[in-house]
DNA sequence: ACCTGAACACCGTTCAAGT
DNA sequence: ACCTGAACACCGTTCAAGT
């Protein structure tokens, strides 16, 4: 994709770190995170599996570095944005860009989640934007209390553990587990009926992930106004 | 832990999905969830890896039959909380008791997090939830978007991606870091200085845990009263 | 039916050897 | 210095064979 300098037939470019990152991302996604294996990676590059020690010092060290990878394409969009005006819309707008980014690496959240290095670019994205809360009028006590309360929305999504949305598409339930489900049941017929236009994966992720950064955003500029 | 038929030398109890699964739970709670092989499993059970396919259909199996072990373990408790009263401190309670059993299973978190195929039991917690929210007053409408909006936290936890505090408790940064996020520097001094006791982990889990489940409760509560 | 041993395909990784 | 081939220890899993 970028600019390479040319090369002679058979001559091929050094690895690097770099290299060997960006490449690792390309496969995860194209195929997925678990399709990353060392082997995979040199292939890749038309290399052995083993020259990638060269240049990470294990898959773990691979993964972090991919993680950042990520965590950089974010700050590069997020630092693009106007930061005028109050703190609510523009910490919305921040968390929401940093959301389509994720969604051009569906595997992103999960590998985050399991990461337990802290990577430099989602330390400085939190950075960024607690000085956005302070300087919005939050107290440095309050934006600590946001982040933990934030989670992960604040980098843009949310592990959903439980798809409500996943029996509804699937087709009606079986009698016996329906009735194991009342409620479950009686909410999907409901909201079904509200919007039934949307009949196979009814739950909007995008409003869903809006809604519950919505709680949570008035929850905060409530509390920053009775501190 | 259970009382078990008594039995000559030598003779073994029939392996079962029960046994195969339990197992399972007690090598993750002692080892972690990457202890958790076949042939470990196995062992544990004075049997070889390959006796546990004919109770479970392959590993990913095993790990959801225990994924579900641990969300009955989370039903049984709940079920016997006391649910007469507004919906409110009904439903945070009821989150709470899910989150000291989850303390019990370190590992469950993530690897509930990981699952695709949902699990019977987190299934019905969730039913429980919703006839609770329900008959405290939510429109079914309104239990759907709390249900994406609690995310892992109706099930008593939050996946944390950046811990503030574990800059804090590995020491001073170095200054060249420290420059590169000022905002976070400036949020630690002043947290540490409030709360001079804690000097390591100076964020605490479970009060963090409660201030963003009430901060979404409010919400949720607040949008009920305007429906 | 339930369990087993050997074997297979696939990992991440070590190491001595090449250039 | 960077890269490689063979090898090792460990997975999940298949399969034919035992009882």
């Amino acid at each position: 994709m970028t600019a390479e300098p040319a090369l002679t037939p058979g001559e091929r470019l050094p690895l690097s770190r770099e290299r060997v990152l960006r490449t690792a991302v390309a496969i995860a996604d194209e195929d997925g995170i678990e399709a990353v294996t060392m082997r995979r990676v040199g292939d890749e590059l038309g290399a052995e599996a083993m020259s990638l020690y060269h240049h990470v010092a294990n898959k773990n060290d691979l993964l972090d570095g991919v993680v950042d990878l990520v965590a950089e394409e974010i700050n590069d969009v997020v630092d693009g944005l106007d930061t005028s005006g109050p703190w609510q819309p523009v910490v919305r707008a921040r968390i929401l860009a940093a959301r389509q980014v994720l969604l051009r690496h569906r595997w992103a959240p999960g590998l985050l989640a399991t990461r337990s290095t802290l990577s430099p670019n989602v330390v400085t994205y939190h950075d960024r934007l607690v000085g956005l809360l302070h300087s919005g009028g939050f107290t440095y006590d309050l934006a600590h209390h946001a982040l933990h309360a934030l989670g992960s929305r604040a980098l843009g999504f949310s592990q959903e553990l439980f798809d409500p949305g996943a029996g509804a598409s699937a087709g009606p339930l079986p009698a016996e587990l329906a009735a194991a489900v009342p409620s479950l049941v009686a909410m999907l017929s409901e909201v079904a009926h509200d919007d039934p236009d949307s009949t196979l994966g009814w739950c909007d992720d995008q409003t869903e992930f809006e809604f519950g950064l919505d709680l949570l955003l008035d929850g905060l500029d409530r509390r920053r106004t009775l501190s």
